[in-house]
DNA sequence: CCTCCACGATCAGGATTCGCATGGCCGCAG
DNA sequence: CTGCGGCCATGCGAATCCTGATCGTGGAGG
């Protein structure tokens, strides 16, 4: 599963990159139009995301010139504006979907996955560690079998240390992945789901798999049965 | 059952694939005439789902090509225009049926089951989840062997979520799934529509099937007993 | 070994968003 | 003209989210 990312923005570059690897794809980064358009006729990416104010040529023109060569890779364009001319001229230029700026990096994800997924209908979306089992697909929880509800930013913050079992996963990078990358998050925000998350957790029985990490964050370590 | 998509505007053709996935139809996608005769000739289809409007052959030649070479795979074409002569030229071209654009997902679904059910014949019409029988076929529901009213709205959004049973469905789903594509959903239509589908449910004596999903959806999940 | 401090955990309250019920309007069909 | 299905507007109630304050605790340094 090969990527492309163009963003002019550095710094969301970097982080989409580390988002889509952690979501184990190979990633490629350009950061203008020109660049975009020579990587896209040379690599068969799987899919490609795209923002529209870019350097040299626009996404708009990015788009157009890789499908008058025949380049059909999905596109996923980035707007800054939600004007509705933007997201036609998208569309009509030959974008899949597209994402209105300020987003949530599991939201790139997920369309990301909704893009690239090939005829493969039965496709399990269950997350797994010991007992507890995340259905991405209902968007639910069950430990050892019992469902446990949760509140959507709850099954969020779970679902990204079940993707990232066992790897640190820092506050800033848990703040841009849920909430959006521009979120100004409260003091202490992530402790209170956390403690949510683990309270709930231990009450199914699961006992709990978060271990704090003091001045850095958290990590996800499956509790043996 | 495997179906080949033709359509050039990227984003209806991902919403095209989408929604024949979901009603597990293997999907392949091209986006211009050539790549469609050329993956005609190459593999059996069950079904091909082609626009009329189309870069480098239009839909009329597209099925003149295929059918010169004896590729009879049923053809259901999308005519943004609704003239008759479109239809007419459609047809003697060697079309199965066609739609009008904008059209509801469902309706493809629809069509296409009624073009590939002659290979199949008695494909089954039920959907069932407990005591709650749909018989597509008859556009009838029955609860506990009792029959319960709906209206067409209601029938096609019970029938999407008996499809999709356990999974979430967000209102934007419901939306292109069961309007048209391009419908803009007033504030709470969806809301209105499971409020109607609930009180009826439960009068039946069915339960309450729907788990809201605060923020994001709904999903069906049948009431056992 | 003890103390202190910075960081994390917990709790409660308030703000906000979201969903639900109700009622009414509109357009079409009979 | 009338009835029905489909759609929209409003207001209420509640789930959820976020904040600020307070409490607990691990660990470094003395």
């Amino acid at each position: 599963m090969r990527i492309l990312i163009v963003e002019d923005d550095h710094r969301l570059a970097a982080s989409l990159r580390r988002s889509l690897m952690e979501a184990r794809m190979a990633v490629d980064v350009v950061h203008d139009g020109e660049e975009a358009v020579a990587a896209g006729l040379t690599t068969p990416y799987d899919a490609i995301v795209l923002d529209v104010m870019l350097p040299v040529l626009d996404g708009f023109q990015v788009t157009r010139r890789l499908r008058d060569q025949r380049i059909e890779s999905p596109i996923l364009m980035l707007t800054a504006r939600d004007s509705v001319d933007d997201r036609v001229a998208g569309l009509e230029a030959g974008a899949d979907d597209y994402l209105v700026k300020p987003f949530a990096l599991r939201e790139v994800v997920a369309r990301l996955r909704a893009l690239t997924r090939r005829h493969v209908p039965n496709r399990k979306s269950d997350l797994r560690a010991g007992k507890v089992v995340l259905d991405t697909a209902a968007h639910s929880m069950t430990v050892d079998g019992k469902p446990v509800e949760l509140t959507s930013k709850e099954f969020a913050i779970l679902e990204y240390f079940l993707l990232n079992q066992g790897r640190l996963l820092t506050r800033g990078q848990i703040l841009e992945h849920v909430w959006d990358y521009e979120f100004d998050g409260g003091r202490n925000l992530i402790e209170v789901y956390i403690g949510r998350l683990r309270s709930k957790l231990i009450q199914a029985g699961a006992g709990d798999p978060f271990v704090t990490v003091r001045g850095s964050g958290y990590r996800y370590s499956a509790v043996r049965g």
